[in-house]
RNA sequence: GCCGUUGUGGCUCAGGGGUAGAGCAGCUCACUCGUAAUGAGCAGGUCGUCGGUUCGAUUCCGACCAACGGCUCCA
């Protein structure tokens, strides 16, 4: 019998008998391996186990350790809940149901929406399904008679895919009554699906599209093993438990209310501490970077908008008043007063860049689905910047924003990625501009030394854009900061600038927030934080508590000596036991807790526990200040 | 905006066609106490809003509002 020679990824090579399969390999590599073994690589390109090898092939084995055993064994586990979904609900149609970042989902056309006692069922159903032990196999048809296959089956959908793949011949995985559209590759057997859960059902487009039919997409989970799946859940559950919507509550930080109106919250004073902390920061931060401050009105003529192009394109989500027949918009992005700043004056090119800087609080009127918490709110500040610059210094200020970024993220602790979006198919703007704006953000990418993706084609259509997502302690993302050029503005308000030559030209103009929003960045913090902020941004940095009444003339002086030193020091002197003050502070995650009772007061000292239970060693409250204070100023 | 779920005192939740309960929080009193809950008592709700069915609705039905999980969209 004629053999074949396969190349493995340590160079060594194996000599096979013709019409081996990848599993082949791996059994004659080793028992274990075969039995590891879930799926193959074939010249990098990912198969079943079942497939053949030729002569020269360089392959390697896909085992449950490797990175890509993941994204298999969850896309199994997704044909497995189809064919689960199938046998129960047989009028049930499938579409598609691929892996995704945290499991895998599958979209069904059904009459009657699932209920959670249907998914119970379905789990159920699955794991019997399961432990049968169905062998997956894969097989190839003409795109033809994949059609008729489909259409005898009942699912339309199937159909509608392979005539819009437009190829020749498509691959249909089945295991026992089941059979599904798919590229592959796939577990060889549904046994080896070993840990998974379904999370939730909702509704959900057809090819993501509102105006499609409403689909209902059941969501679930699958790991290589129970006890990663056991991590993955308790994971969801610590994210419940720091939900910011329930620490903002617990700690008195914001709520929201229905008289009030959805998605607008209200501050309340630990709250709106954090902000103005933030706020403060901020400030400081873009003046030390030669920002200018400047402050635009809430509301501006309706004409103004409509010059900009908002009330044309972004007019649904704009609240709009009217007084003395004069209609208004409240302003949904603070740009409009930053151009009519730079068109205040004659500006010449040595005045540039400038960069106008605002905390501007703008409204957006957004989709009633959409608002979560702090995260997607109707009311919000932005740290919003404008840049206007010339051509030639585009590079550099792109440069300084990404630094900017960098050094803000780093306080906080947070690591990001960046992804640079492209031009997209309607846009405006010529072939140049786009061209120089998205070199010089590549640019700066480049020079930043992180990876960063490109979406193709994602852009704006005013400017191409760098978003940057910042992954908090979970390791989930969150977009907070992003950087925009934009060829509309400055051209439909004749911004120009007198250049070396006495011409007039057009400055560019670079839209930028580095938090974002404030609201949404204080949601990330209140979750990556789990309500326990650094120092040097708690809302409450300290309490003086007392052990008995005795000590409150004390307390009250060492209470007015640190506040009067600017720190945010809250008192405790309630007729309470020591230990349900400390443990009230400790619910309001205070960073410090000074205790005074019959010693401290002798001395003149405040014994200072930390929140980890920890006491520092007794000092006079002008130590803890000078403490405090070196503490906050290193972002501690 | 779309699909689904939910809506009972400040918070967490029980209950259910005959106008409502618990714990925590609050208030009062006693205890004066050293690092995560001292005890006792009191008070607090037109059961999201508006309609309908009914002798009677907080409970059943409908509409609206809001929240929650998603889709779409986005800072």
């Amino acid at each position: 019998m004629a053999t074949i020679s396969i190349t493995l990824p340590d160079n060594s090579s194996r000599e096979l008998n013709e019409g081996a399969s990848v599993y082949d390999l791996a059994a004659s590599i080793g028992a274990g391996l075969a039995k590891a073994a879930i799926a193959g690589k074939i010249n990098g390109q990912l198969v079943d186990l079942s497939s053949r090898l030729t002569d020269a092939d360089r392959v390697e084995i896909v085992t449950e350790k490797s990175p890509e055993a993941l994204e298999i064994i969850r896309h199994s586990a997704s044909h497995l809940m189809a064919q689960a979904v199938k046998e129960l609900f047989p009028q049930a149609k499938v579409t598609i149901g691929p892996a995704i970042e945290t499991g895998f989902y599958y979209d069904f056309d059904v009459d009657k929406p699932f209920t959670p006692d249907d998914l119970e069922r379905i789990e159920a159903k699955m794991l019997l399904l399961a432990s049968a032990d169905q062998k997956i196999e894969r097989h190839e048809y003409s795109s033809v008679d994949a059609i008729s296959m489909f259409e005898a089956m009942g699912e339309p959908y199937k159909t509608e895919l392979i005539t819009d793949l437009g190829v020749e011949r498509v691959s249909v995985y089945s295991q026992g009554t089941f059979a599904d559209l798919c590229r592959g590759p796939h577990l060889p057997s549904t046994a080896r699906i070993k840990a998974f859960k379904l999370l939730s059902i909702a509704g959900a487009y057809w090819r993501g599209n509102e105006k499609n039919r409403m689909l209902q997409r059941i969501y679930g989970t699958a790991f290589v093993d129970k006890k990663e799946l056991e991590a993955y859940l308790n994971r969801l559950e610590e994210a419940k438990r720091r939900d910011h919507r329930k620490i903002g509550r617990e700690l008195d930080l914001f709520s929201f209310s229905d008289e009030v109106g959805a998605g607008f919250p209200i501050w309340h004073p630990k709250g709106a501490m954090l902000r103005t902390v933030l706020e403060d920061f901020e400030r400081k931060e873009h003046l030390k970077r030669d920002y200018d401050i400047v402050v635009g009105p809430q509301i501006l003529k309706s004409e103004l908008w409509q010059r900009s192009g908002h009330y044309e394109n972004y007019r649904e989500n704009m609240y709009f008043t009217e007084v003395d027949e004069q209609s208004y918009g409240i302003k949904p992005m603070n740009c409009l007063s930053h151009m009519m700043i730079y068109k205040s004056q004659l500006r010449s090119y040595r005045d540039l860049p400038l960069r106008f800087f605002e905390l501007g609080t703008v409204h957006r009127h957004e989709r009633a689905g959409v608002l979560h918490g702090l995260m997607r709110v109707r009311c919000f500040t932005q740290d919003d910047a404008h840049i206007l610059c010339t051509p030639e210094q585009l590079d550099a200020e792109i440069k300084g924003v990404i630094s900017f970024v960098n050094d803000v993220m780093a306080i906080f602790g947070f690591e990001y990625e960046m992804e640079l979006s492209t031009r997209p198919e309607k846009s405006i703007g010529s072939d140049s501009d786009w061209e120089q704006a998205t070199g010089a953000l590549l640019s700066a990418l480049k020079d930043s030394g992180r990876p960063y993706e490109i979406n193709e084609g994602d852009g704006a259509f005013y400017g191409p854009k760098i978003d940057i997502k910042l992954r908090d302690c979970l390791d989930r993302r969150w977009q907070c900061a992003t950087i925009q050029c934009d060829f509309t503005l400055p051209e439909r308000f004749d911004l120009t600038y007198v250049a070396p030559d006495g011409e007039r030209k057009r400055p560019i103009m670079v839209h930028r927030v580095i938090l974002g929003s404030i609201e949404r960045f204080i949601g990330v913090l209140i979750e990556h934080f789990a309500g326990s902020f650094p120092l040097w941004i708690s809302p409450v940095q300290a309490v003086v508590v007392t052990v008995t009444d005795s000590q409150i003339p004390y307390a009250q002086d060492v209470y007015r000596q640190l506040r009067n030193a600017g720190i945010r020091v809250e008192r405790d002197v309630r007729n309470e036991k020591l230990s349900f003050k400390i443990r009230e502070a400790q619910l309001q995650k205070i960073p410090y807790m000074l205790v005074i009772g019959d010693k401290e007061v002798e001395q003149g000292t405040v014994t200072p526990r930390y929140r980890d239970g920890k006491n520092l060693p007794a000092m006079k409250p002008e130590e803890f200040v000078d403490f405090v204070t070196k503490e906050c100023k290193d972002y501690k």
